[in-house]
DNA sequence: GACAATCAGATTGTCGACAATCTAACAAGA
DNA sequence: TCTTGTTAGATTGTCGACAATCTGATTGTC
């Protein structure tokens, strides 16, 4: 018998396209932090009942991207420079491990699909597509945890990365400019090519420190006008 | 005015109470691995209707100790050998991090804290609940990344709490036998208190080992004897 | 005018019923 | 005997309606 390995059937039920939908959202920064969410107006918009709404907003909320106070409501998470600082330095922390774990599986599959991920951030760089570069530069650098073999470094990443897509985007959304040119990623996809580990290990805890510096900036001016927006949770 | 800190008032929706009673359920081993959860059964154990239940279980399911399959059924997680590596692995990197976080920050609240976690633990101890003793060791240990000022470190934790837990109940179940009586967090919280950083995270690192044999153990078995439940997921 | 009590509107939480899907047993045909 | 088609039962997914709760405005009282 011929040998295929067939890909799980795509969940089809509302609830998963509706977390799916919701999520983008929130991530691409549609949906801006401190937003509530009115159930009634959003089940309608999508055309489904309450039911399947409200329990992908269940598990939103225990991802880590939306709030829920008891007959309030749910809102969009808020950032908080304290927020972006927490998560970057656990990331660092999980590089460093991720890289230590894939560095002596790496083989030829792996380097392949490093340029093919690289590839896919320098289109979407050229195509001045932002939100589409913040997602692929994630998954770029989401190779090293995918190759870790560990299932819970895996998952405690994909979840830092919610919130990390959504602060870049914001940041983006907020300077309002185009994307820059030039490859940041280069010496990163370089370095895990070679056989210095230790190198490369201090590569993407600096390289994280670059993009950071900005994000930060982003974040203060956050904090300064906070607590004036319409309908935040109290 | 007189400062005066209140604690949040409870969640008291049927649905937060029904996620902390399966929760324990699983986290204590009463639910086993690889169980099938049926709405209507369990719904109307708990006399309530099935949305409540089910917007329990997104949320479960989202913490990770439960996994959904549409149309087919939510089941309690399997546990493998390598899942408790996995964990245990992380587990150590988060350990170091939250002593390096936690360590400049130590004052006399945290002491007293650590103490007085130290004597809960003895007291489950001592009165042979095993259960109990569990939760309370984990919350010991948990100190530090509450005292680490990282929400995002914390919560990450947290998730990774949850199935501890559960591994260490169900080996403590399946070994059917009382618990040590000896204090084996001595050591760790006398290093707390000490000033060598590098010792206290070493310890960690160490004392983890030790458990963690034994809990592999376990775990090997479980592999061997997979497979042949009644009600699984393929 | 300041303050407490009351009330209407809006929103979230929960319920019971129906629709969609899966599973397993059975029947039919090669 | 093996495979395929059918069907009944059970279970999950979704819906619309009702109950509980919150918010903000209004009223009444001092």
């Amino acid at each position: 018998m011929a040998k295929l390995d067939f890909s799980p059937i795509a969940d089809t039920t509302r609830r998963a396209e509706i977390v799916a939908l919701l999520r983008r959202a929130i991530l691409t920064g549609q949906l801006e932090p401190g937003q509530k969410l009115n159930e009634l107006r959003i089940s309608e918009q999508m055309r489904v009942s309450r039911a399947p709404l409200r329990e992908a907003m269940r598990e939103l909320v225990q991802e880590g991207i939306l709030t829920s106070i008891p007959y309030a409501g749910t809102f969009v998470i808020d950032v908080t420079a304290k927020d972006i600082i927490d998560a970057y330095s656990l990331n660092k922390v999980l590089d460093e491990f991720a890289i230590e774990l894939a560095w002596p599986l790496r083989d030829q599959r792996f380097f392949d699909e490093l340029d093919r991920r690289h590839e896919t951030v320098k289109a979407a760089t050229r195509a001045l597509d932002t939100t589409r570069q913040i997602e692929t530069a994630l998954q770029l650098h989401g190779l090293i945890y995918e190759w870790a073999d560990n299932s819970v470094l895996l998952e405690t990443w994909q979840r830092l990365t919610s919130r990390l897509q959504m602060y870049f985007a914001l940041h983006q959304r907020a300077r309002n400019e185009p994307v820059p040119a030039e490859d940041v990623h280069e010496t990163y996809v370089a370095l895990l090519k070679g056989s210095d580990m230790r190198a490369a290990q201090r590569h993407a805890r600096e390289h994280i420190d670059l993009d950071f510096e900005e994000l930060l900036a982003y974040a203060r001016g956050l904090e300064k006008r906070a607590s004036t927006g319409a309908d935040r949770p109290r």
